[in-house]
DNA sequence: GCCATAATGTACCGAACGGTTAATTTGTCA
DNA sequence: TGACAAATTAACCGTTCGGTACATTATGGC
């Protein structure tokens, strides 16, 4: 066997180890669950070794946690990125259905997480306070666009905005969460591409439709309609 | 010790021991998961033994199909009770709502047993055929009153029962599943009696809302709202 | 250069856990 | 009533898996 070139200069790198442990053990945990990832699997596909894993956190429950954490923190970001513009609190509203339809879609492994989480009453993100932040700043923006639309007379007032955040998570979420399930039920013609288009149209009516006030409602279907 | 009371004939009795071992096993699995799970735990609290549940059921595996199947049957004999009468077609698809609303809220264990399915990608349930049977009479029911509706002239054409179907187990399921994390975020404001209530009329609102005409739903509001 | 400390590799351990062996009891029916 | 199958018991087994002991190598301050 050839001398292989020498690590040039072998440098320790303890961020970049632990953030390597930790996007392995994001994908372990949200495939098999706590109980069901396996350590040994998480350090193989990881560029360190098993004793790093215990070293930096502790023992599994440690790992789990951190791993939460992490991909919480990591997707709060992302979900960030959306910034309300209420010149229109309708469409504002039906922007911001369609962004979390589509965040949710698109990072499966965080609704798996939570999932997970749920399996385990919480237990994990008792006494962590980066869900509250993530989940307040979520109720505020609907909270924004949703008063702003009862000034403008398009919406009703009597809503809460924690019961309409509450809708838009029940139905992205369940999108993502239950998508075996319910295509065992029914085939994957409500998970195609554009099944997808479909549900995700629907899910923007029904939250707007339920905020609106009949008269608003009527004339965005007629002008709709047309 | 007093003699007691000799066991006047003991009698083999295999589905008796069956059901306790699936009763168990339907707690267990619904509580840790497939992983999870202890096949030990179970045997200890079945009046059988571990020896047994390999006897009947094969392996964990085969166990954790049992249960789930027999949990499904069970509840949807439970399910089975909902009948329409369409006198009323909002009335109807309300009570419906409601109904599901209050059947995953007292069916917590087949929530979560549908949870887990998910994170094994329902691969368990793929070759059984009691989801398909149950989710079908769903929409069927839903499908049933729709049509009436339509008839009437108070719902709008072009909607699909199996979406209005999968909103409505969106809505329910999402309650159940996700009240851990959910509570962390908001408190336990929205899974308080009151806050039941109120969520549970939300939801039931927002269905009939969704498929009712703007004209038909004006009048709904205004003869409610006086 | 030296030393304390942080980081890493290797090899190993003990308990938990899914599963089994083999013998015993109970029921059935000719 | 005896033979054969079904049901049940108790003890046991091999592996997996979370976790660790211990030696070794890098790093940074003096």
């Amino acid at each position: 066997m050839a001398k292989e070139p020498r690590k040039t200069q072998w440098k320790q790198d303890p961020d970049t180890v632990k953030a390597d442990i930790l996007r392995v053990a994001v994908e372990q945990f949200a495939a098999h669950g706590l109980t069901g990832a396996r350590i040994d699997e998480i350090a193989k596909q990881t560029a360190t070794s098993k004793r790093m894993i215990y070293y930096y956190f502790g023992d599994k429950e440690g790992l789990y946690r951190a791993a939460l954490e992490m991909h919480y923190r990591q997707v709060r970001e992302g979900e960030g990125q959306f910034v309300v513009s209420v010149t229109d609190p309708v469409q504002a509203l039906r922007d911001l259905v369609e962004f979390s339809f589509d965040f949710h879609a698109e990072n499966p492994n965080f609704v798996r997480l939570i999932a997970i989480e749920n399996t385990h009453h919480g237990k994990y993100l008792e006494h962590s306070d980066v869900i509250r932040q993530l989940n307040q700043r979520a109720v505020d923006t609907v909270a924004e666009i949703y008063s702003k639309g009862v000034e403008e007379g398009v919406f009703r007032a009597g809503c809460v905005p924690v019961e309409v955040h509450w809708a838009i998570s029940a139905l992205c979420f369940y999108n993502v969460s239950n998508q075996h399930t319910f295509k065992l039920g029914f085939g994957a013609r409500v998970h195609s591409p554009e099944g997808q288009k479909a549900i995700r149209r629907n899910v923007a009516d029904m939250i707007v439709q339920s905020v609106m006030t009949p008269e608003a409602l009527a004339r965005d279907l007629a002008s709709r309609g047309q």
